[in-house]
DNA sequence: CTGTTAGCGCTTTCAG
DNA sequence: CTGAAAGCGCTAACAG
């Protein structure tokens, strides 16, 4: 059965269409008196008024678009709470997209997001994209873009991420002011940019003294194996890493070796599962939640200003790790 | 500046605005050489048809709604990657909702999603949600509405999960055929139907010979200290957990005990980081991808058929683990 | 305070 | 093969 529309409430009720939608919506304008019945009867026909035909009408869509190169283990399920529950509260919808970190994908996901008009994007890059060209479109159609996580620099479209370089600093003092003399820094597929920038912010700030040796490890296992070759042919005593995939192998490595005592652990956690597993560990915090929050806003802030503002959000990371 | 649209191309070439929608869209009727300058035209110009409009018109929105009680830290994010990748392969985006559990989220947004007059929704329960009542508003206004993960028995809506209470069945199995005296069975907050069913089945399967001792942890701390507890004052020797969260508690405990030869684990995992943890894990593979795949694959059939058809779904689980 | 009217941008009969 | 015209369901001037 067809879905009653607004004009059917209407000629039910001897009054125009006008008046029924202003009375739903809660238009001043509307007397009490005819509000409360239009309302009455809506509730009590269960009255669907079609959304989606105003926002045609209105010439938005109530819907943020959030394109993602994958939905990881950990992080993204944070971020993409904390995204929704600010749109939520703010009456917009979040839409998911991933693109596998392939650009040809990220290209056909801004062309959708452009064809639906949604009134917004969160764009976190593929690790492919280099460069922003195909963002023109959002630009050109007056849709505002968010960049978010994995960001490039730019003086077009606004930031939100951490600072990867000057956290992953911070873990390299951290092991400046130990007695340390070899450490050995496990990163992900090197092609990633936040393996890039970690790594550069770790090497700058890393004491010379201090001997180095990096791998970019796929997977835990990966990280595994090669925390054991350095733990039983390096005599490596303090490790660096990147993610908690990571960090799962260095810590299982260790564990097994049972030098849990003798060993520094420092890297980037979501703060779960890892220093559960390892109270040693210390760790940046990695909070996806604040991501997606401020990023939220700072979508929000720019459907309302529409201002072209190209403000750039850096969230502040702490080390944290209980001392032993 | 105001997008483009069909009329304004439409003038420009000289032509109607049906013309064009129908070269647009590749309708046979229009001879190649208007269909190829329109289209020529629309590349150069950047034109953006409003799929919006173009829905708004179809009385469709390509839109499916995925609403969930939370994205959990596993699992979740594979049904979610499942979902979006099936759904996009046939041009439908996917809308993510989140009722952290409560009923009133949940019931909001249903009313959400059929004010949006999404084509499609996908649900998992809240551990509020008692009966289905809240739902007839989606067979009302003709919304496809399929049950997954977190369902209730039903004869209106299909429904896509595994079969809890067997899968934990099979677990008691595994046990049952060890020389086993007592078992410690660990389950998430009681009040969750993932907890009762897995109680049930675990609980109807296990040999009556073997003590059981049942806990409900609400984290992974909780379950660390309840099973240091059985290792060292129950000599409990074998522990059922109900979700990689909890399993990460009982093997941390078990490792720190340094039984974890003497000490059988089993239970329900995404197969990443706990059966790294502890290769001597035994555990039920519950696959994310696999239920939104099918999930997806379902609710596209209830759009296509758009037959009252309701399927149960029950996706097959196996046991995997490697002896030792 | 309420009604009339004119669209939003597109598709789709129905004619020609 | 192409055009004219109507209309999806709702909102928002503009009148009254």
């Amino acid at each position: 059965m067809k879905p009653m529309t607004i004009k059917d409430l209407a000629n039910f009720l001897k009054v125009s269409p006008s008046t029924v939608s202003r009375a739903l919506n809660n238009h001043p304008d509307i007397s009490l008196e005819v509000r409360q019945r239009v309302q009455q009867l809506a509730e009590e026909l269960q009255f669907k008024p079609n959304s989606f035909a105003a926002n045609f009408r209105k010439k938005q869509s109530k819907i943020i678009a959030v394109i993602l190169p994958k939905i990881y283990r950990s992080f993204i399920p944070d971020v993409i709470e904390g995204i929704t529950k600010k749109l939520n509260k703010n009456q917009y919808q979040t839409l998911i997209l991933i693109t596998e970190d392939e650009l040809d994908n990220e290209v056909a996901a801004i062309k959708q997001c452009c064809d639906m008009r949604v009134d917004g994007i969160l764009l976190s890059l593929s690790n492919q994209t280099k460069n922003l060209a195909h963002l023109d479109v959002c630009k050109k159609l007056g849709i505002p873009l968010v960049l978010f996580d994995n960001t490039i620099e730019n003086h077009t479209f606004p930031t939100v991420h951490i600072n990867d370089a000057e956290a992953a600093a911070k873990c390299a003092q951290y092991l400046n002011e130990k007695k340390i003399k070899r450490v050995a820094a496990v990163f992900g597929p090197e092609e990633l940019n936040i393996s890039k920038n970690r790594k550069l912010g770790f090497e700058s700030e890393l004491d010379p003294h201090i001997q180095l040796d990096v791998c970019f490890a796929k997977d835990a296992n990966a990280a595994y194996h090669f925390t054991i070759d350095q733990l039983q042919n390096k005599q490596t005593n303090a490790f660096f890493g990147i993610s908690d995939e990571v960090l799962l192998g260095i810590i299982t490595a260790i564990k097994e070796n049972k030098l849990s005592k003798k060993t520094e652990v420092i890297g980037f956690s979501d703060g779960l599962t890892m220093p559960f597993l390892h109270k040693q560990l210390h760790y940046i915090f990695h909070d996806g939640k604040i991501v997606g929050e401020k990023a939220a806003d700072l979508i929000l802030s720019c459907i309302e200003d529409d201002q072209n503002k190209s403000e750039n959000i850096e969230i502040d990371v702490e080390l944290f790790g209980i001392e032993v």
